[in-house]
DNA sequence: GTGAAAGCGCTAACAT
DNA sequence: ATGTTAGCGCTTTCAC
């Protein structure tokens, strides 16, 4: 708790030489030798020396600090979060992390992140970004989602298909020819998921009936409590429920239980995004995952050659997704539709 | 997505003044006339000028930055992150958030926001700083949680005893007369939490057991679950569980629905830290509520007076919590214990 | 009411 | 292999 601030200066004169030669050594140049590089930093270490990225900021052409724009109230956001800061620390870069809520706007945001000279600011899901014209941002976004923030810039999409053909398949294989679709909140993610099930569907010849249900617990608690209220006992229920996320999943299950109705005995149930929900063994949900560190991995990576003047054309990285088998799934009581 | 940014300077030009005019007009100062300053802000905005931190950081006593560290992969972190946003930024404060994980260790999380030269840092639950000896911190700490994160600096802590206490009347108001407690992880949290709850039903002449549990979905879902395999039917357990938090609740309450069991019918079940869960309507559970937007102020309060030099003894504020009764406790089955 | 000048801590170009 | 110098964008005296 000292209050003035241990400078290069200070270590300088430590050690008798300058703040220039004390810079490089402690950036491990090679230029200094070797015997001076430990001086300095046995010194710096001494004194108790924490850099000032203000001065650095201000000096240096690409300060190597990334800006990340998400909403970490959902749990896949901060799963990515946590990837993105871990890769891009391993590469010398520094994450501001804006975390975008009610009470705190992504216009707000956006602009910190930018004040304190983030060189590319990865957005999490586009919609991150509403009520901000995208365009007023003067850094390279890469985009994590299902289209652009903007457009000339770099985008990370998962695929889809991959994972969904993965379940379809599964599904099939335990006897489903029907299953019900509780899609998620209007937008282009809910669409392009629902398109993807309704394509790997079709071609396996197998049934889907979409209910509108959202993003959340209660939104599957409703939509399943009133496909069990309208279908009178299992028997007019469909045998599998493929849910928008794992969310939605697991309302749809404790709506089941309530109802005396077993999962997957009566109804197996599936979710999307494999959260730490999906795998415990209290609901043990077969769920789609997304590979987050891969996606982790190309965000880092676009914003990285963005932040050091890479201005070619704008970059495109599908990673597919992939099926986790758990056990909510299971075979379809033979003689229901 | 210019590549050149517009400084102060360039403003001064194009207004025809200097810029120490047009960094006090920016920043409303009565020193300078009323039309100079609109001048300057139209100017500024036509300009795009976008504040340059690090210039301002690097000359300036107060920066006027506050540092968060937290776990946001807890729900109740996120909150107190969201509140602590709004409230700092209403007050002027920009606040930088680091968010502690496994591939984001504290010690990393804290020296960043030193860099970036945060005035004081408030601290979400002294086990964020696991792993970091706090001495080490050169600048004043505020935390949140039951204990100090370090001796001196100031503590903003929950009072579990009423929100509690509040329970234990509802409780045996409904007829319960003993209950099961599902523990906490191991720690200050966990034992004051328990303490409490065995405090206030001891005062009211209710029973408490203590089964060992943890603080997520599977901790409370195994608990009960071993729990519901002992008892041997509904007539062996206990009328009313006390969990100590949402998550745990909510493992113990799907465990009692996979058991054929009803919530509240044969248990009652209740949580602690009235999260979005808690609400939801799928399991609508009584909790006690911790008022996190008055942790927050009183946290935002003293980080900022502490930013401004405020070195006087180590401060202590105390929040009572509060029961919000929900759907998931109910009467107690007249005949068991 | 406004401007000139100094300097925050750092890095990069240019000496030596 | 190391030191000197200039300057990043801003705020803050201090002088007018």
């Amino acid at each position: 708790m000292r209050s003035t601030r241990v400078t290069l200066r200070d270590i300088a004169l430590a050690v008798g030489t300058s703040t220039s030669t004390v810079s490089l050594a402690l950036r491990g140049n090679t230029r200094i030798s070797a015997p001076m590089r430990e001086r300095v930093r046995v010194e710096a270490e001494r004194l108790g020396y924490q850099g000032d990225l203000a001065g650095s900021l201000l000096r240096t052409a690409n300060p190597r600090v990334l800006g990340l724009l998400c909403r970490l109230d959902q749990e896949l956001h901060f799963t990515y979060h946590e990837r993105i800061l871990a890769l891009a620390w391993a590469r010398g870069y520094r994450v501001l992390v804006e975390g975008v809520s009610e009470g705190h706007p992504a216009q707000q945001a956006m602009g910190l992140l930018e004040q304190f000279r983030a060189q590319s600011i990865i957005v999490i899901d586009p919609r991150t970004l509403e009520g901000v014209s995208a365009e007023t941002a003067r850094v390279p976004l890469v985009t994590v989602g299902q289209e652009r923030a903007r457009a000339g810039d770099d985008l990370v999409v998962s695929d889809n298909a991959s994972g969904i053909g993965e379940l379809v398949d599964h599904l099939a294989g335990l006897g489903h020819r029907r299953v019900v679709h509780l899609e998620g909140p209007a937008g282009v993610s809910s669409r392009a998921r629902r398109q993807a099930l309704c394509d790997q569907a079709a071609e396996r010849g197998m049934g889907v009936e979409t209910v509108q249900a959202g993003s959340d617990l209660d939104s599957g608690f409703r939509a399943m409590e009133s496909l069990v209220e309208a279908a009178d006992g299992a028997w007019g229920l469909p045998t599998a429920v493929v849910c928008y996320n794992d969310q939605c999943a697991q309302g749809a299950v404790i709506a089941l239980l309530r109802a005396g109705l077993s999962v997957p005995g009566d109804v197996s149930v599936s979710g999307f995004d494999n959260s730490r929900v999906a795998a415990s063994r209290a609901l043990g949900l077969t769920s789609v995952d997304r590979r987050p560190e891969d996606i982790a991995r190309h965000a880092v990576e676009r914003a990285i050659a963005r932040s050091e003047g890479d201005g070619g054309g704008s970059h495109l990285q599908r990673v597919a997704s992939r099926l986790v088998v758990r056990t909510s799934t299971g075979p379809a009581r033979p003689g229901r539709t």
